[in-house]
RNA sequence: CGGAGCGUAGCGCAGUCUGGUAGCGCAUCUGGCUGGGGGCCAGGGGGUCGCAGGUUCAAAUCCUGCCGCUCCGACCA
């Protein structure tokens, strides 16, 4: 591809609101444009890397026995309401919505369980066509409370999404594992730096599901790690020492000024923020109906909501109004204590405090606590459970302290068992006749986020350094002065001969000075860049490699099957 | 949605406090020189100052409302 022409613009000087690496280069060196929050149109150049990103992920899948579809974007909301679905992408504020010119509803496509369901069933009748897997590679609408960081939060993306049916769960452990398998192939295969960590499964649903994560510091998703435990933050488990029990002593309220907050509190009580309790009151939103939670837990650890929530079964939960408290307890947020909620109150503790003896909690009034509060006797025992959130340096389950890193989530693959198939009725007749739901899985990759992550894991101060397999173009071909004669004919005959090759090869034709095309060159990001120019009268050029900075002068003659070598050689050790 | 900030030429910004001819750098166009790390000279084009209303003889500038964007916290590929 000829620079001139090519639709291809680079930028002087960083986008203003840009910050992060990523999103900083790839609009600079001109991979997106940006039309709005969350909305971005791929220029040519990153068009190119997110067809080969895709092809990477077809091919891979495909291996695995996955076929491929096109669902549709615009899905009737009356599906989702059958899934029980449309309530929760509705509570939380992610579904673009629409309606036809007779007023019937419509969801802009945030995922598409449903709709592959649906078609299943029509099309799958007979165990005998089972297992199978269906996938496709298209855009998903999705309303994000905070768009973010360029290409790696948006509110329309694009993403593959895969749906397995099978017969019973043995075959779903099979297609699951296959589509592990493949994700595997497909990361390492985009040079991405990856873990995988066990995974809460959110609005989709089901029992199992795993997180592949890029690792970065910008991700925004808290990663625990211990030794072959590694979960998301979102469920991770650790293991807190629980004290000795006391005998009880008399509850008391005390005056305790000015402590509003945990610390506050135990240092006026001289007592370890482990002998006090938080008491926070929750909304939890279900299908039919709401309920006021009381939420309990040790003063020096933290609430996890989405255990939380999945503990509830709720469609959604956020702290309650102040109203709300005071309907449920008689005193603002703040001064909650297990002592002062209505009878009948549904009260929720985190697992550690059902050792805790003798402890300090609010008291329903401003500036004192009450002490020496026991569970059973000062209020009724609570429901018992994990909801905490666990921290780095606590010991994970094997007994290894926890590590905390930070990671962007790529893909994420699920075990759905029979939700979709029982809410929507999907399934096959089994060889005894009687039906079977399917059990299906879901799997989704953010092909369009891959790209993302990997220019924050493939960076410099020049620019992107792509790995070969996805970037846009094998090789970089800048004469330094493209309009003399000698110059030009031995450049053209070089970008055919290789284009003829097979090869990818963007010319800097463009009449600038070589100063500027080595600094487009180094943006832009590809592998290999051959400079012609000074030694070309004696027949020599230079080829640089963007991520070592190294420089080898070759000759012309050599220079096609040199550059083949490499780039034969990088793409196989990549496949 | 809560908190912070921004909106002036394609991009980056100054000008706003203290109202009075809309500027700078880059990019772009024309001509010339140059030709291995964003080169030089000369000339040119490009702006409803986010939108609406108000105050004023006069508004980019002051007031009100709205919209948009970014960043920090609650969703997810």
């Amino acid at each position: 591809m000829r620079f001139s022409t090519s639709g291809i613009r680079v930028m002087r000087n960083f986008p203003g609101d840009a910050e992060v690496a990523s999103h900083r280069w790839l609009v600079r060196a001109g991979y997106i444009f940006q039309h709005g929050s969350g909305i971005y149109s791929f220029a040519p150049l990153f068009y190119r890397v997110y067809r080969k990103i895709c092809r990477i992920v077809e091919e891979e899948i495909d291996r695995e026995g996955g076929v491929q579809v096109q669902l549709p974007l615009i899905q009737p909301a009356e599906l989702w309401e059958r899934s029980g679905r449309l309530k929760i992408y509705r509570e939380a504020g992610v579904m673009f919505e629409t309606e036809d010119r007779r007023g019937s509803n419509y969801c802009l496509c945030p995922t598409a369980e449903e709709v592959v369901t649906e078609m299943a069933m029509s099309f799958i009748q007979s165990p005998r066509q089972l297992p199978v897997i269906f996938y496709q590679q298209h855009t998903k609408f999705r309303d994000e409370l905070r768009p973010r960081f360029g290409m790696v939060r948006c509110r329309e993306f694009t993403m593959m999404d895969a749906y397995s049916f099978d017969i019973d769960e043995a075959g779903l452990d099979l297609s699951y594992r296959a589509m592990d398998r493949a994700y595997h192939k497909i990361f390492q295969r985009c040079a991405l730096d990856y873990v995988v960590v066990k995974a809460d499964s959110g609005a989709i649903g089901g029992s199992d599901s795993e997180e592949f994560m890029a690792s970065c510091e910008i991700g925004e998703d808290t990663l625990m790690i211990a030794g072959d435990y590694a979960a998301n933050g979102e469920l991770a488990f650790s293991v807190v020492e629980d004290p000795e029990p006391e005998a009880p002593e008399p509850l008391e309220v005390v005056d305790t000024p000015g402590a509003d907050t945990i610390a506050k509190l135990a240092a006026c009580l001289e007592l370890p923020e482990s002998k006090t309790l938080k008491s926070m009151i929750y909304k939890a939103v279900f299908q039919d109906r709401e309920e006021i939670v009381a939420v309990l837990i040790r003063g020096d650890k933290d609430i996890n909501e989405v255990k939380l929530l999945n503990h509830l079964g709720a469609v959604a939960v956020r702290l309650a109004e102040p109203e709300q408290v005071k309907e449920v307890s008689g005193c603002a947020p703040g001064y909650v204590g297990p002592t002062t909620l209505r009878e009948g109150t549904r009260v929720v503790a985190d697992l550690t405090v059902k050792a805790m003896t003798n402890f300090a909690a609010g008291s329903g009034e401003p500036d004192k606590h009450a002490v020496n509060v026991n569970h059973g006797r000062d209020f009724p025992t609570p429901e018992f459970v994990d909801i905490r959130m666990a921290m780095a340096g606590e010991p994970a389950p094997n007994g290894e302290p926890l590590q905390a890193f930070r990671g962007i989530e790529v893909g994420h693959i699920f075990k759905l068992g029979d939700k979709y198939s029982t809410s929507l009725g999907a399934g096959v007749n089994d060889s005894e006749g009687t039906f079977r739901h399917f059990q299906m899985g879901c799997y989704g990759i953010g092909s369009t986020r891959i790209a993302s992550a990997v220019v924050e894991q493939n960076h410099d101060d020049g620019g992107i350094v792509w790995p070969l397999a996805i970037a846009p173009f094998h090789v970089h071909l800048v004469p330094t002065k493209y309009q003399d004669e000698a110059q030009r004919s031995s450049v053209d005959a070089i970008y055919e001969a290789l284009e003829n090759r097979g090869f990818e090869v963007l010319l800097d034709d463009r009449k600038v000075s070589p100063g500027v095309k080595f600094a487009d060159a180094d943006m832009i990001g590809v592998p290999y860049r051959v400079t012609f120019g000074r030694g070309l009268a004696e027949g020599k050029v230079e080829i640089k490699e963007r991520r070592s900075g190294e420089v080898s002068e070759v000759s012309l003659d050599g220079l096609i099957d040199d550059l083949a070598t490499r780039i034969k050689g990088a793409l196989e050790e990549a496949a």
